[in-house]
DNA sequence: CCTACCGATCGGTAGG
DNA sequence: CCTACCGATCGGTAGG
């Protein structure tokens, strides 16, 4: 065990704040478990806010850079949400106790950076929105669809795997993207066309 | 304000837990919400673990009794899927309170009631993967459909809704209900045979 | 259901 | 990064 930075808090607080909640987490539960006194920690951090903050901030980052990346990306609307649900469950894959304490934790922050991540979270939304509505123009996609509607549901489908997807577990994470997309194309019904991921 | 009983106890705990979690509302929070001093919660109730244990019996119980009903439900797979969407989504909406904590606290059990919990759910879960499998038998959905992948994949559907579905905004449950139905059976993709809610 | 109180733990600080 | 410590709050109890 060596001296710990800034870093190795933070990565321990998501681990912690994930598996305990924030508020289910003291700092000397933290402390412990990198093997230092719980005051020790305010070397690295000024208060325990500031850890759920910087979690936060980093998941958020992590989206908004798969927001921009499908924002400017050429293609159908069909292949455009594909790569969000590959990209957005890699990113919930990639670091498990991060994604949750984001999806779980946010609404703990203190303002105003609440807010903040609420605000990046809609701006997060509207890649769907997007792609949904411009699916719908293009024929891809139902016309009658409730674009606001169908990016609630669709990233309501995508967060909740993290309740049980394991990435350890025989199934993959691009098998589990594919069956998401087949499951959002295509539904439940058989259909002769299949494989349009 | 009245006397209060362990039912309105319980009550002001769901919506609290929901609200700030299970270990971000103290004793006192609660009591102060009732109009009560702390220490008078325990004339109802022996334990703050009690509460939560209440809390998320009841809503065990009430998605038991919906997996019991569909199990013995005549009909297709198709109606009887929706059955499960409609009644799930109605507990959700019910009691949203309640939901929440039982979704996001239940983790905070302790045992023995915690395996009880999840034991509870997995069998709930086990209704949805009937229902697959039937539907893959009699042809209604996909026969190379892994069930009980897209048993957890419905599930995660519906319980994110939990998130930012308001039963006071303009969408009804009901036709939220048919939209989730309609995106499970026949996806985003535009179907000339609709509407087989 | 309240007053009065318990030991334990909380987030955080001072000083080195 | 530790020792020593702060006031506040925690879940809970005794006794009425």
């Amino acid at each position: 065990m060596s001296r710990k930075n800034r870093t190795d808090v933070v990565a321990a607080a998501s681990v912690m704040f994930a598996e305990q909640g924030f508020h289910g987490t003291s700092m000397r539960d933290l402390a412990k478990k990198l093997g230092l006194m719980g005051s020790s920690l305010y070397s690295h951090v000024v208060s325990k806010d500031e850890l759920l903050v910087d979690v936060v901030r980093e998941a958020s980052s992590r989206f908004q850079t798969l927001a921009d990346e499908v924002a400017t990306m050429p293609g159908t609307a069909i292949q455009r949400l594909s790569r969000l649900v590959h990209g957005h469950l890699q990113i919930l894959v990639k670091d498990p106790h991060q994604a949750r304490t984001f999806l779980n934790e946010t609404r703990f922050l203190p303002e105003p950076e609440r807010d903040t991540a609420v605000a990046m979270f809609d701006r997060y939304q509207r890649a769907y929105r997007d792609v949904l509505s411009s699916g719908c123009n293009s024929g891809e996609f139902r016309s009658d669809l409730d674009v606001h509607l169908a990016a609630n549901l669709v990233l309501s489908l995508l967060n909740g795997t993290q309740r049980w997807f394991n990435a350890d577990g025989a199934l993959s994470v691009e098998s589990l993207a594919s069956e998401v997309h087949r499951l959002l194309t295509l539904g439940l019904n058989p259909d002769p066309e299949a494989n349009a991921a």
